[in-house]
DNA sequence: TATTGTTATACTCTATAACTATA
DNA sequence: TATAGTTATAGAGTATAACAATA
């Protein structure tokens, strides 16, 4: 079992067949699920403070996003989108409705249903918000090099791919 | 910018220079703070699935694996070392204790405080809940050959170390 | 009869304040 | 006066059910 050193830290490398020895517990900072865990709560929490001056939260910035290339999508098919309930939408176009960040206008298809459509502000609030999460995905891998980058983003999406979620889609 | 694909998904390579055209908008599968929100959510999720059978939350697998190395501590310094206030402590105390995995002792120093021990009960329980959860980091990681494994770990280490949360430590 | 959007309600989680017993 | 543990409460967030309009 080998020894790793980072910094301050003392590690034990991470191991796919267990130390039979019941008494041996894997550190937390050694196992790979609780890292992930880890940093994918900091870095969302982290997201939406860097968000908060934007009046927006990240589930703000994803519905945004996914207007910007499929405007004027019914509620039910947005909340599909997003993987949560409609009635859980409803808020969260009431707030982007307060913003002024979208209209709900006559669906042309269907009477029952609202067509989202993003307002001229929202396409520039868009641009900045998008400044913002660009830093924010910059700060998290400041501590790596490029080659290093690469791999990560590479070893996320393979690793994004192979869970049973859907692409682009948040848990809760 | 490169195209990649990874199945039947073909996404944007990432980039650290940012596209200075405001309409295209990065792919929230291109970005890396959102990738490691997204498995983030989805592992401490499934892992909380794996523990149910064991009548333990992932807070409760983590303050036992921490008394596993520091016996006896007052709930204020398991707070301290869980980055959590001390009434929420009280709570998960309590739960274990309703369990029988931990008992409330004097503490020798302090009579204010109480002394948090582990059962013989919780060693064994504890024995199995390490096998859940290398079940579940070798789940997350099934789809990484061995190098690949041992990239991720590095590179997850390197990124928790440089933000500013105490080693081990969940957020919320 | 099924679906879209909406509202109301209940349930869980979390954060804060306040109390007691000791230091 | 400050600290350890506890309890109570309020707030946010989430999930579910039920309703009116339309398909």
């Amino acid at each position: 079992m080998a020894i790793q050193h980072y910094g301050n830290r003392v590690i034990l490398a991470y191991m796919t067949d267990v130390s039979t020895d019941p008494a041996v517990m894997t550190p937390l900072t050694a196992r790979v699920g609780f890292l992930i865990s880890q940093l994918g709560f900091y870095a969302s929490e982290r997201f939406a403070q860097r968000l908060t001056p934007l009046g927006l939260a990240p589930r703000h910035f994803g519905l945004l996003t996914h207007l910007s290339l499929h405007d004027g999508q019914a509620q039910q098919r947005l909340a599909d989108a997003m993987g949560i309930h409609r009635n859980a939408m409803v808020g969260i176009i009431d707030e982007l409705e307060e913003r002024g960040l979208v209209r709900r206008q006559r669906h042309p298809d269907d009477r029952r249903a609202h067509a989202v459509h993003l307002t001229d502000h929202a396409h520039d609030l868009l641009t900045e918000a998008q400044r913002v999460a660009d830093e924010h995905d910059n700060d998290l891998i400041a501590a790596l090099d490029e080659q290093q980058r690469e791999q990560l983003i590479e070893l996320l999406q393979t690793l994004a791919m192979h869970t049973d979620l859907p692409a682009g889609v948040h848990p809760t």
